[in-house]
DNA sequence: CTGAAAGCGCTAACAC
DNA sequence: GTGTTAGCGCTTTCAG
């Protein structure tokens, strides 16, 4: 059916061995036989198959990526992806997807085949849901080499610095003057990026002498909405907004307008999201924008060190956030 | 280093083939011996060598996504994901994942390792953007089964109906008392769901006796304001838009918001879109949903399908979108 | 310069 | 019931 090195060595008269070597450029073979072979191998239409040539070489040549399963959250960010395969392409490598059930929908005891069998040369895992124990407990015991993502660990982990972030958004508003400036996070995740965005954020109010205020806590976009209404009807209304991203920022700006504020000039919001950032109508979001990219590159960088000295483990890397200038963001009047 | 079959055959006394018999539930071996020799797997943590099975075996147990490189867009749709990769699982198949080069950058004619060695037993093609005409050919000789997604071809692929979706949008705008309708699309991909979502609502126009009209072509945000601003501005202005997606409709919205015209009292709008659906201010679109988990999960039908039986070629699915409907529409007053 | 021999980890067929 | 033999496609070593 298909065609092997063996096929190549009869075509061209030649032995398996020799065949092999000339196809992956060694020994010292006459020019003439060289491309003898060559051309057997390209007219015959010449695949070599990857099995076989891991099973002979002891490696796969491949990584496998870990997302976990959350029906409603991107799983896979696309910058992430984009900076994985590229990562891996330079050292030509090959990624393998699996989902990784999480905490809730465990209860059947399913375990994805890239635990149970060595098929990979590292995993790269995206831990931002609740993976069971036993799953963990299965990764330290395959002992193939992981780097781990979005994690908050001492080791073999890449992760945004969300505390730096905060800090930075909040600087951002407090040299625009701003000195009314509130934490906003509707999300209901339980990622540690919640309260690390927050420390941040505080710390820099504390330095200006100010205090740190956090809003969030209701779930359902009418409650959100009537939630910002009030904090945006008080006396003493913030004049911005730091907001943990675009699900927090929308029921703001909808109060916003709807109160008759304008953005940005009555009130200055920066938020934290992916790439490529968002508009609030005709307005780009000013934006601390998370690494994807980045990311997926470091760790395929800290992945494959790992695999050529599996003994060293790498401390963990904090990548800073990009800065996106957009135009919600004013002195306040 | 690792534990292969042939220690567990060492540690529990018995021969490299009867072991393998065992752990794979096979032969007539005594309860007693059995239970042996999966004591000392388990005790050694033994894992499968995948390569090696496949290359005894002669098949990958894996298929590859071929997405095409786009820094902006969406490549990788995570319904579609989800959907391939729970197709996959039921099969007991891996997912590998290659990036390809599209046409403009595609200079340097790299071609990824998954076309030119043989290491996956399918493709899933995921055709977004322009595969160079190189690559399409060497999909071709390479002779694996290959499904395509999102592409319009006769054979073989699996995309979403986008017509009957355009049609679909039109009436219920039509049904709801419209008569002024318009599509709006500023999109600039090319694809060819533009021009089907748009023939889809031009017939139901047409049923209805209406003339269709489209808008769009214009590049940068302010401009698409501009043109939709002027849309609405017309003496006989459109009471309801049918609009290519969230790009096009962010315009159209804010244009519309800023001329005190509101939604949906005053205009009504349509779009496409993905899961999960987005808001404008407090009101989730009506949308026609990308099917993308159900496309996911019939191209894999389709390719495992093609993977059992080589010869025979499929005729092309097309899915149906699913309307969702949210609080942007109501009747014209 | 080239080919014979050996082996990677695993499995199928067939002895005994 | 269990072990022997053979072989998947490929690469490495080494003799000639």
């Amino acid at each position: 059916m298909s065609v092997t090195i063996k096929k190549i060595a009869e075509h061209s008269g030649m032995s398996v061995p020799s065949v092999s070597q000339i196809l992956n450029h060694k020994g010292l073979y006459r020019q003439e036989t060289r491309d003898k072979v060559l051309a057997s191998a390209r007219k015959l239409g010449y695949r070599p198959n990857a099995a076989a040539r891991s099973t002979r070489m002891g490696e796969f040549g491949a990584v496998a990526l870990l997302i976990s399963t959350d029906p409603q959250r991107s799983t896979l960010p696309n910058g992430m992806l984009r900076g994985i395969l590229t990562g891996l392409g330079d050292r030509d490598l090959q990624l393998q997807v699996t989902m990784l059930p999480d905490e809730k929908l465990t209860s059947e005891g399913f375990v994805p085949r890239i635990l149970t069998q060595s098929m990979s040369d590292g995993l790269l895992i995206n831990y931002t849901d609740h993976i069971p124990e036993k799953m963990i407990e299965l990764i330290r015991e395959h002992h193939v080499p992981s780097i781990w993502l979005n994690a908050r660990l001492e080791r073999d982990c890449v992760m945004p610095d969300d505390i730096d972030a905060g800090r930075r958004a909040a600087e951002h508003l407090l040299a625009m003057g701003h000195r009314r400036i509130v934490y906003v996070d509707y999300s209901a995740s339980g990622h540690y990026s919640s309260d690390d965005r927050y420390v941040g954020y505080a710390a820099a109010m504390a330095q200006a002498g100010l205090a740190a205020r956090r809003l969030g806590g209701v779930d359902g976009l009418d409650r959100r909405i009537a939630q910002s209404r009030a904090l945006l009807g008080e006396a003493d209304r913030p004049t911005a907004i730091v907001s943990y991203g675009g699900g927090s920022s929308n029921p703001i700006c909808h109060a916003a307008v709807d109160m008759g504020l304008r953005i940005p000039d009555d009130l200055s919001i920066v938020h934290f999201g992916g790439r490529p950032a968002v508009h609030f109508a005709d307005k780009l979001f000013t934006t601390m924008t998370v690494p994807e990219e980045q990311m997926g590159h470091e760790a395929v960088a800290m992945l494959t060190r790992r695999i050529t000295q599996p003994s060293n483990r790498l401390d963990s890397l904090s990548i800073t956030y990009d800065f996106e200038l957009g135009a919600t963001c004013a002195p306040p009047s």
